[in-house]
DNA sequence: AAAATTATTTAGATTTGCCTAAAAATAAAT
DNA sequence: ATTTATTTTTAGGCAAATCTAAATAATTTT
């Protein structure tokens, strides 16, 4: 079965607000997706017929099964562009939001998995959201990128980007491993870059690409 | 300015029967596109409107400057895309079209210059297709992908599809260069591979990948 | 040059996704 | 427990891209 654009992408949103919510109110989805009400109302009749998600009128609505999966697959699709954007190509990671939002939606499932094998099979994204696999399975982890902290945060590093020997032979340079504890003392506008400490070290800088290749729990 | 999906294939089309005709008829654009004529006639009207084509009732239809610049963007989109797709994921050429219809419609311009930076500025696709540069402008040969030769063909050597140096080196060892003449022997389905005979060698087979990244030009 | 054939355009409908305005259901407030 | 406010749905329409059927122009044949 193939879905447009707009369906898919009203599943995505229905899959985003559920996580918080368990079920998705009509005004909620006509927020997050810029249209109207009514709008909705349209479009969630037909994704029922479709059964994609159970409707009651004025109940609100949930994915089925066959709803999540396809949110799954959206989802994954977009996460694996946006490490692909960030990590191949070398955008910033504040810029590739909007292209994945295009790329997530191209059908080929081949390619997905293809790009999937490029890449390394990663498991977070360059936002530190979890990239669910083949069989929409992801690692739910309360971890947040790094670039993302504001200086004074601490956090103990919990998971990195990917396993490229590259990466791993610069983290070793630096000490750096899983559990490592730092605390963030400035971000570099110009070149993204972030300055850190770790217990018993003297501070010291590292890149933008480092820093979201890394994941940390706060503590 | 932005343009829908339709309108992209559309110009492509347009395009791409211009190089034959000159000037292009309703019917042949609506066999091109497997849509009826009326739809075509409508299209055109509203593309005249947007100034991407010059347009007579009756009088067939050529694109103007704006809309050949549309189209070569499209054009090379897919062309790069199609080479990332073979030669980054490893893809077979003869899968990748589909793939790539869709893919040339993402819209992201800084998307298209970087893939091309990370692929090396290829100068054709994995069909020999020349692809434009950033400026729409190619190198047309008058060349053929090897791998699209029949048996019994005798053809020289006028580019590689890449520069790597691992291409280069296969070359070097099997002392194929630019201007090499060859004949092709025999095509082998299973794996796509081919044997030829070059002058005063026995004959060998090349690999489908190999054979994919040689151009010759018929002699 | 008139008749016959083919190509192209117009006219009127359809589908998808969206809209506004009004009605109906639900929730909140007095 | 009514009234008031909010949420949601229905009703009727719009624009894009398509279609079929009919009309018109261009081309070919005789």
């Amino acid at each position: 079965m193939h879905f447009s654009v707009t369906e898919e992408n009203y599943i995505k949103a229905i899959f985003h607000l559920q996580q918080e919510d368990g079920t998705v109110s009509t005004n909620e989805l006509a927020a997050v997706l810029a249209t109207r009400p009514a709008s909705v109302t349209d479009m969630l009749k037909k994704l029922k017929t479709k059964k994609l998600l159970s409707y009651e009128k004025y109940k609100g609505v949930r994915l089925t099964a066959e709803g999540k999966r396809l949110a799954l697959a959206v989802v994954r699709k977009h996460r694996l562009w946006e490490y692909f954007l960030v990590h191949t190509l070398q955008f910033g990671w504040d810029e590739v939001h909007e292209v994945a939002e295009e790329l997530e939606h191209i059908t080929s499932r081949k390619l997905v998995d293809k790009l999937d094998v490029f890449l390394g099979y990663p498991k977070f994204d360059p936002h530190g959201d979890p990239i669910p696999d083949s069989q929409g399975k992801m690692q739910q982890q309360q971890q947040v990128n790094l670039i993302d902290l504001p200086p004074g945060t601490a956090a103990e590093v919990s998971a990195v980007g990917s396993q490229s020997t590259e990466l791993l032979e610069l983290l070793r340079h630096k000490s750096i491993g899983i559990g490592t504890r730092l605390e963030v003392k400035k971000k570099f506008g110009f070149d993204h870059s972030i300055e850190i400490k770790i217990k018993g070290q003297t501070a010291f800088i590292i890149s933008q690409q480092l820093a979201q290749a890394l994941f940390v729990k706060l503590i």
